[in-house]
Order: structure tokens, then C-alpha cells, then sequence
RNA sequence: GGGCGUUUAGCUCAGUUGGCAGAGCGCCGGCCUUACAAGCCGGUGGCCGGGGGUUCGAGUCCCUCAACGCCCA
């Protein structure tokens, strides 16, 4: 049975009513007996399940989506699941205000543990209270499960075909399982290894931070002028410092080798002020001879630059900065007395900040500081999500290889099909810029656990060089409450004992897994083989670095494989002035209103007019002008298939009259024209032609065919009536069709009126192909058109000729009307048509519908030969 | 400093192989027209960022400059 057309279509209520019933028919559930050439898999971001979406989110997943649509379609199982990521730092952050707590590794679980407030709102003379890991990973699962909720709840209402079914976390047992799992068979294979390296770490944070996470930022210091005191001759050797507090860790001063000022002094030796350490002068072509005085201090480690200086020039190492930032108790080893006594009393257990100002100070006073310290901008390593500058300290680490990759990955990269194909280029810069391999330890709790523990010698010391790995048939394991086999509990952290490895994977090091994850990587064989590599992989530029990278690098090396044949990469979401949305500005618009406000397929056509890698503004007027488009559509339908064309015939070969047949020709050239720019990934110029056919379809075709559609006064042959209708559904059909990837819940309500309801959705319908259309294009151009005198011409070789020639006769009569100011139901006495034999004959052809939709009581036909002027007179009545 | 992208009507943006510059919104005017007045019809509006070149012909191809955005140093 088929639903009955309401009288008053309306968008309200069709999100609720169309999500339901998707749900209760499993529409989008994936049919895992499809082969994988049937099968179109989908990699979507997992996005990061800590606060609120905004409506960037659900501009780009709407792409997806409606790629996903278009796919499944087209005769494709959809793999389309949804991951949430709730693993890692953003969190753990969230989870501390939320609750007021903080997480202190030492405490032991406490079962009863409850946290001072829910919701935020700690009192400002609270301290957050301590509680346990265990007890603070509870919390982190608990608040993220209730986020993830919500943002369920989003997407069924933006209308996200995901198979719900197919849900992940990657802090889930399967993700950890997968990270676990391809974590230890690298180790195994000598492509992750940990070392003890002077890492870029975050004092806030406390935790190392990988290369990708780092940004520049315009910083104020100022240059210090210090003099050093030459060890053997008289005088000084001045260099210029933004960063003085780091004196007590010089190793070295470092000019370049064809610097002649500084060539004399190569191999000598020099003393620091205030401290009087004998550090030598040496030659590196990464020194900057135009920079400051063009000599510089090495210290262990001011920059990323020292550490290369380091390195190569095989320099001693001087710590001073400890994890928490704070300068270190003891002076450096090698100090001379008097020095290391000043270091104690004024700089020990300083900030970087506390311990420039003294410094700087005690230079004044020994006049080794000359002139004012002078300001300068600079740009200064920042982990992106943090807030003060990133320090440099030697810590155990796990790095990922991909420096020894470099060339296989650039090669994975030219190989991926980018969607804009210029995006390429963001990858390559990337990969060719890598200056270490992965780092992805991090001294945080909420996270996947490294699967291991260290033996502890007969004094305690933990053996790094010989770890004790978890079988992968224990996976996942937690080091810190498992056991590693044959070892007992008693004896962690005992001499002779053992201790678990404390740090847990960056959340890239899981979510760079999530083809693995989703697709049962090693868990299902069967469901592997079928989605994986994938078809597609959406996401934003903005993390080709991270996620994108790390996903080839996991598949590069454990499957030897690209994880994915395309990836479609969204652009930004800006505000309606075109500045970049963050929580920071204060600008962003929360989805939930704005669906209330347009409707789901309003905002689904505005972030469907946005091509892909093209930053788009938030546009209400877009969103207006999509519910117009569905509105129309709704109101459209209500006419041809309650109205007019209740009972069809859907039969192809109904349609005769000329018109008709060249309409359906002119549809035919859309639907190639729409699948070639979906197949493309261009799902916004697939829309905006659908959407410009349509509007002239509603416009001219349809105001043209409905007296002969109605047929009431039989003035019509009834063949006549029957090819208009028959028409109009076919048409009808096929635009609804070509528009459900954009506007699924209109299309379905539409689709519902004339076909058996939920059983047969339109989003498991075909998509619209040629062939059910050339039954009636390829009619036959001797067949008679029965609205009037048949012709050869009638149906010549330009199939689109009969209908556009038709529009513009239309056109001409409601301009004529229009410029009289007259309504456009006043009677024309006579319409005179000037034009060549085969538009004549079309016309002729269509004089029925033209005397109906224009009130045309008399024409008169007039050939044109040569340079005679072709066109229409109106003639109207007085 | 290097790379990528963008620049077309007041606004948002199409413009495919070089062939008469387009759409929607806005604005102005008109129309109760049997699907839709939350509608419809018509009109207005351009140094295609600047300069140079190739070509019979350039928004489109080449060179150059500029502004804006992003990525990387």
C-alpha cells in the first residue's frame, strides 16, 4: 500500500518519523555476504567525544554521508561505521573540570570513590581532589559514554546512514586490542623501538609530544647580550640569547665554519659568566652568521637546533630543566664551586620565567650582561593544545620508524586518490619535512597501555633492553594491574620483581589503526577481507599530518597496502564573517538550533554546496534557500502523484508526445551528468545541476503538461494525456532519487507516497540510470506526436530541441503578459512564431500545451529562411 | 623564506576542450496562476584582482605582480 499525499505537505516532524523507521528496518545495516567488488568501505573520523559538536562537524560528515547514499545506491553494501574517539588528552581535560579531580598514579583504587561535583562548578578555593588511576580512567569511561550518546543522538538527526551496529571506541577493548596487537608485531620486526632522547615535552601536560603536534607561535623575548670570557687571551666573545636562564646548561658556542670573525677562535675554549664552565668554541653550518652577533650558545637544550648541535658535535649534556619545568636542584656535573653555589641559591627550583629574570639580574651586576635586553617577535614550539613554550628534556620514549620509510611513503602517497587532487601536496610536504621518526609514548593515563613490563635487577634498576612483552592471545593488557607470565603480583616493583611500563600510546598511535579496528583486523578474517583496503577516507586538512599520515604508516607497514583508494578531504567551516571557528573566539554555532531552525535536508543542502577542500561560511540564506528546494520538491510530488498522476503508468514506453520524450532526454543527460560528479566525489556540482534541472522542470515542463496531464475537459487524445503523465512520474522518479544522497528524509517522505512504504526505501532504491529513460528517448522520430501534427523533425537529432523550443515560447508569452502588467491568465488573441521549418514543426507539435499554459487562443506560423529575424509576438487582448 | 590554494554581479558561488560572461540570494517592478503566496513572473546588476604574452579569438593557456587564506620552515 502506498501512504496517501497529504493535502499540506510539510518538513516538519520527517526527521523524527524517517529516523525511526530506518532504525526499525536496519535500511543501512551492512550485509557483511556482500563480496568486497560490491562492497564500498568507509573510514570515518572517529571524532573526539570531549564537549560539544559544532556544525563544521556536521558539515563534513554530511558530505560523507551523502556519498554513502549515492553509493549504496548504486548497488554498493555501504561499510559506513562510526568510532568515537575518546581515548587520550581532551579527555582527560574534560574529565577534570567535569569532575574536579585530578589523577595522582601513586594512590591505590578506591571502590567507593566518589568525585567532589558532576557538571563542573568546583568553588575556586578548591583544590581539584586526587584520586587514582583506575579510579580517574572510570570517570574518563563514564563521561564518555554519555557524550557519546549525544552525539548519537546528532547524527541520527543530521541523518548519517551509518550502520549503528558497527559502533567502536577507540579506547574500547577491540581498539586497544588492535593498538596492542600491531604495536608488539612492530617491535618485533624493529620498527618500534624506545630510546632515551632529549624529547619536546610539555610542562603543563607533563608528556612528550610528537613532532605533528607541535605549532609556531609568535612569541615576545628579548635578546640578552652576555659576554663570555676567553680561557688563555684576553677578551670577550659576546653572543646574543633570548633565552639567558639556560647560561648554567651551555656546552658549547657555535659559529659558522666560512664566519671569519669567529674562524680564529675555532678549537678554543671560553668561560660562562656567572658559572665559569669551560665550554668550547666549535664550527656547524646551522649557525646563523647574520643572526645577533652571529655566534651562539649551545645548551642542553634551549631549541630543536641544540639538539642537532649536540648530536653531531658530540657535545656533553648539562640538564637543568626538569619535567615540571622548574630548574632542577642540583647544579650540572663539571660546575666549579663557586658557580654551582649560585645556581643553588638563586636558581634552583625556578620557572624558565622566575630563572631568566634572576639571571639576568646577576649579569647586570657582574656586568656581563651588556646594554638592555632588546624585545624582539619570534616564533616559539608549542604543543598545539598547550599554553606554555615546550621545553626540551631527556626522557625513555617509543618511536614508530618512518624516517627509514621515507621514499615507500611519499611513493603510498602519489599512489592515494585526492579529492581535490591538490591536497597531494599537504602529505608530500609533510612526509618530505620529517626530521624524527614517531613518537608515540605519552606520560598520560587515558590511553591504550604499551603491552609490556621491564625486569628489575637485584637493586631495583628497570632493564629496558630486555622487556617483558604480553603474548598476543593476553591482549589487551594493562601493565599496571597485569601480571606478565611467570612473574606474581607480589613481586611488581620488587628488586629481582618487575614493573610495568607506565606510559600509554598517543591517541594517534590507536586511531591510526581505525580501518584495523572497524574492519576486525585479525579478529574477523572473513569481514576483513570484504572492507579492507577501504574505499574511502573523509577528513580535514587539517590532520593530513596526523591521522591521515599515521594511517598510512600502519598499513604501509603491517599490510603492505595503502589503507584506503581515495581520500576526500572537507574543508573548514568559517563564521558568517569567514573567520575560522573555535571555542576560543567565542563564534561557534551549535548544530542542534540551526537543524530546529532550517530542518535537517536544509542544512544537509548547504554543506553539500560546499565542495570538498573548499573552506565554507556558515550561510543561513543557504540553508533557507535548501528548504525552498525541499519544500519544493515535497510540494512538487504532491501534485503529479496526487493529483495528476495517482496511477501511473510508470511505462516508459507511454511517453510519445515530442515533448515529453525530449524532456525525458534532457533528464537523461542530467543523470549522467550527476553520477560521473558523485563517482568524482564532487557531490556539490551533482547538486547544483540536479537542483537547476528541477527548478526549470517545476518551472516551464510542468506548468507546460498540466492541462494535457488533467485532461478534464478531454480536450486532449487520452494517448496524449497518458505520455504527459506517464512523463511527469518518470521524471519525478528519477530527480527524487537523484536527490536522496542530499535530502534523505524529504526524498523518503516523497518516495513513500507511491511506493509500498518503509519496506522499499528509496535509499535502498536504484540509483537513476540512462536505460530507464531511453525506452521513451529513442522513441522513434516517425512516431506522430498526438497533440498535434507529426513530424520527422518532431523528434530530430537534437532530443532536447522539442521541450526547450516549447520553455521558450512559455517564456516569451509570460514576459509579454508580465511587461503589460496583465496576470499571466490573460488571454493572448494571437501568438505569432517566426522561426526555421524544424522549430516550426516542433512547436506546431507542442500548440496544445502551449494554448493551455499560456491562454493562447490563435498562432500563427511564420518560416523563417536566411537572416530573417527568428522570435515570438504577443498578442495580447485589449 | 618555501609550498599549496583563492581572487568572476552588492553577497555566496558555477563557468568542463580557448568560441556571444552565468545561477541563487539581494534589489526594483508585476501577478491570487487548480502543486506550492513559505508561491510565481519579469527586470536591474560585470575593468572576470593588476600588468604583459600566445592566439583569428583568453574568465579559461603562459609569464609577472598584488591581496587574502592555509600548510611547512
Amino acid at each position: 500500500m502506498t501512504t496517501a499525499v497529504p493535502e499540506k505537505p510539510t518538513l516538519d516532524g520527517l526527521e523524527e518519523k524517517w529516523s525511526e523507521r530506518w532504525e526499525a528496518e536496519g535500511t543501512y545495516r551492512f550485509d557483511r555476504s556482500a563480496p568486497r567488488e560490491r562492497v564500498f568501505a568507509i573510514d570515518t573520523p572517529p571524532p573526539t567525544v570531549s564537549g560539544s559538536l559544532h556544525i563544521g562537524h556536521v558539515f563534513s560528515y554530511t558530505q560523507t554521508d551523502a556519498v554513502a547514499r549515492f553509493q549504496r545506491m548504486r548497488g554498493k553494501e555501504v561499510w559506513y561505521p562510526m568510532g568515537w574517539d575518546d581515548n587520550g588528552l581532551p579527555t582527560e581535560r574534560r574529565v577534570q573540570n567535569y569532575f574536579g579531580v585530578r589523577c595522582e598514579p601513586s594512590l591505590p583504587y578506591d571502590p567507593g570513590f566518589t568525585p567532589p561535583v558532576t557538571g563542573g562548578g568546583l568553588p575556586k578555593d578548591q583544590q581539584p581532589v586526587a584520586c587514582s588511576r583506575p579510579n580517574f580512567v572510570e570517570l574518563c569511561r563514564r563521561l564518555s559514554a554519555e557524550d557519546e550518546r549525544k552525539f548519537e543522538q546528532l547524527w541520527r538527526r543530521v541523518g548519517l546512514s551509518v550502520d549503528w551496529t558497527r559502533t567502536y571506541t577507540t579506547i574500547g577493548p577491540e581498539s586497544q586490542r588492535a593498538a596492542q596487537r600491531a604495536f608488539l608485531r612492530q617491535l618485533a620486526r624493529g620498527e618500534a623501538y624506545s630510546a632515551e632522547a632529549p624529547t619536546l615535552w610539555d610542562v603543563d601536560f607533563r608528556t612528550a609530544v610528537a613532532q605533528a603536534e607541535l605549532e609556531d607561535r609568535e612569541t615576545t623575548g628579548a635578546y640578552h647580550r652576555v659576554a663570555f670570557h676567553r680561557v688563555g687571551a684576553d677578551g670577550d666573545v659576546l653572543i646574543e640569547t633570548t633565552r639567558p636562564e639556560l647560561l648554567p646548561a651551555c656546552v658549547a658556542l657555535v659559529a659558522h665554519p666560512d664566519d671569519e670573525r669567529y674562524q680564529p677562535l675555532f678549537g678554543t675554549t671560553v668561560r660562562t659568566p656567572l658559572f665559569g664552565v669551560e665550554v668550547p668554541v666549535v664550527a656547524h653550518p646551522l649557525a646563523q652568521p647574520d643572526k645577533g652577533t652571529g655566534i651562539a650558545m649551545v645548551c642542553t637544550f634551549g631549541d630543536v637546533t641544540d639538539v642537532v648541535w649536540w648530536r653531531e658535535l658530540h657535545l656533553p649534556v648539562r640538564a637543568i630543566v626538569g619535567r615540571d619545568g622548574r630548574l632542577l636542584p642540583d647544579a650540572p656535573d663539571g660546575m666549579p664551586a663557586g658557580g654551582a653555589e649560585v645556581y643553588r641559591s638563586t636558581l634552583a627550583g625556578r620557572t624558565a620565567r622566575q630563572a631568566q629574570r634572576a639571571i639576568a639580574e646577576l649579569l647586570a651586576a657582574s656586568g656581563e650582561l651588556l646594554g638592555e635586553p632588546r624585545q624582539v617577535r619570534h616564533p616559539v614550539k608549542y604543543y598545539e593544545k598547550g599554553d606554555r613554550p615546550l621545553e626540551i628534556v631527556t626522557s625513555r620514549q617509543w618511536f614508530i620508524r618512518t624516517l627509514a620509510h621515507r621514499e615507500a611513503l611519499l611513493a603510498r602517497g602519489r599512489e592515494l586518490r585526492w579529492h581535490p587532487a591538490h591536497m597531494g601536496a599537504r602529505y608530500a610536504d609533510w612526509v618530505e619535512g620529517l626530521s624524527s621518526d614517531w613518537l608515540i609514548s605519552r606520560q598520560r593515563y587515558y590511553g591504550v597501555p604499551f603491552p609490556l613490563w621491564y625486569p628489575l635487577s637485584a637493586t631495583g634498576e628497570p632493564l629496558h633492553d630486555q622487556p617483558l612483552l604480553a603474548a598476543e592471545d593476553r591482549l589487551p593488557v594493562d601493565p599496571t594491574t597485569d601480571v606478565p607470565d611467570g612473574y606474581t603480583e607480589a613481586q611488581r616493583d620488587q628488586p629481582g620483581g618487575f614493573t610495568a611500563d607506565p606510559d600509554v600510546m598517543d591517541t594517534w598511535a590507536t586511531s591510526s589503526l581505525t580501518p584495523q579496528i572497524a574492519g576486525g583486523w585479525e579478529e574477523d578474517p572473513d569481514l576483513f577481507a570484504r572492507v579492507f583496503p577501504m574505499d574511502m577516507r573523509p577528513q580535514g586538512h587539517d590532520i593530513i599530518r596526523t591521522w591521515l599520515f599515521a594511517t598510512v604508516v600502519r598499513s604501509d607497514a603491517e599490510l603492505g597496502t595503502l589503507p584506503w583508494t581515495d581520500a576526500a578531504i572537507s574543508g573548514w567551516i568559517l563564521d558568517p564573517d569567514r573567520k575560522k571557528m573555535s571555542k576560543s573566539k567565542g563564534n561557534v554555532v551549535t548544530p542542534v538550533e540551526i537543524l530546529e531552525r532550517h530542518s535537517t535536508d536544509a542544512i544537509r543542502y548547504w554543506a553539500c554546496s560546499g565542495r570538498l577542500g573548499t573552506d565554507t561560511a556558515i550561510d543561513e540564506g543557504q540553508m533557507k534557500i535548501g528548504r525552498k528546494l525541499a519544500i519544493k520538491l515535497l510540494n512538487a510530488s504532491r501534485f503529479v502523484l496526487g493529483s495528476v498522476a495517482p496511477e501511473g503508468p510508470d511505462d516508459p514506453a507511454a511517453v510519445t508526445a515530442a515533448v515529453d520524450r525530449s524532456l525525458l532526454a534532457s533528464l537523461a543527460s542530467l543523470v549522467e551528468e550527476a553520477t560521473a560528479a558523485f563517482e568524482g566525489y564532487d557531490h556539490a556540482r551533482a547538486l547544483e545541476r540536479t537542483e537547476a534541472w528541477f527548478w526549470g522542470f517545476c518551472d516551464d515542463y510542468l506548468e507546460l503538461v498540466k492541462a494535457r496531464a488533467y485532461n478534464r475537459e478531454g480536450t486532449f487524445p487520452e494517448p496524449a494525456a497518458a505520455s504527459a503523465r506517464a512523463a511527469l512520474r518518470l521524471a519525478l522518479s528519477v530527480l527524487v532519487r537523484l536527490l536522496a544522497p542530499i535530502l534523505p528524509f524529504t526524498a523518503e517522505e516523497v518516495w513513500s507516497w507511491s511506493h509500498d512504504g518503509a519496506a522499499t526505501s528509496v535509499h535502498r532504491a536504484p540509483w537513476p540510470v540512462v536505460e530507464e529513460l531511453t525506452a521513451a528517448v529513442a522513441g522513434g522520430a516517425s512516431r506522430p506526436g498526438p497533440t498535434g501534427a507529426g513530424s520527422p523533425e518532431a523528434t530530430g537529432a537534437d532530443g532536447d530541441g522539442a521541450y526547450r523550443e516549447a520553455a521558450e515560447a512559455l517564456r516569451a508569452l509570460r514576459r509579454a503578459k508580465t511587461e503589460a502588467g496583465s496576470s499571466l491568465r490573460a488571454p493572448v488573441v494571437r501568438l505569432v512564431v517566426r522561426a526555421d521549418a524544424g522549430t516550426l514543426s516542433r512547436l506546431r507539435g507542442a500548440s496544445g500545451d502551449l494554448a493551455e499554459a499560456g491562454a493562447v487562443e490563435a498562432f500563427e506560423w511564420v518560416e523563417v529562411t536566411g537572416g530573417d529575424q527568428a522570435g515570438f509576438e504577443v498578442v495580447l487582448a485589449r
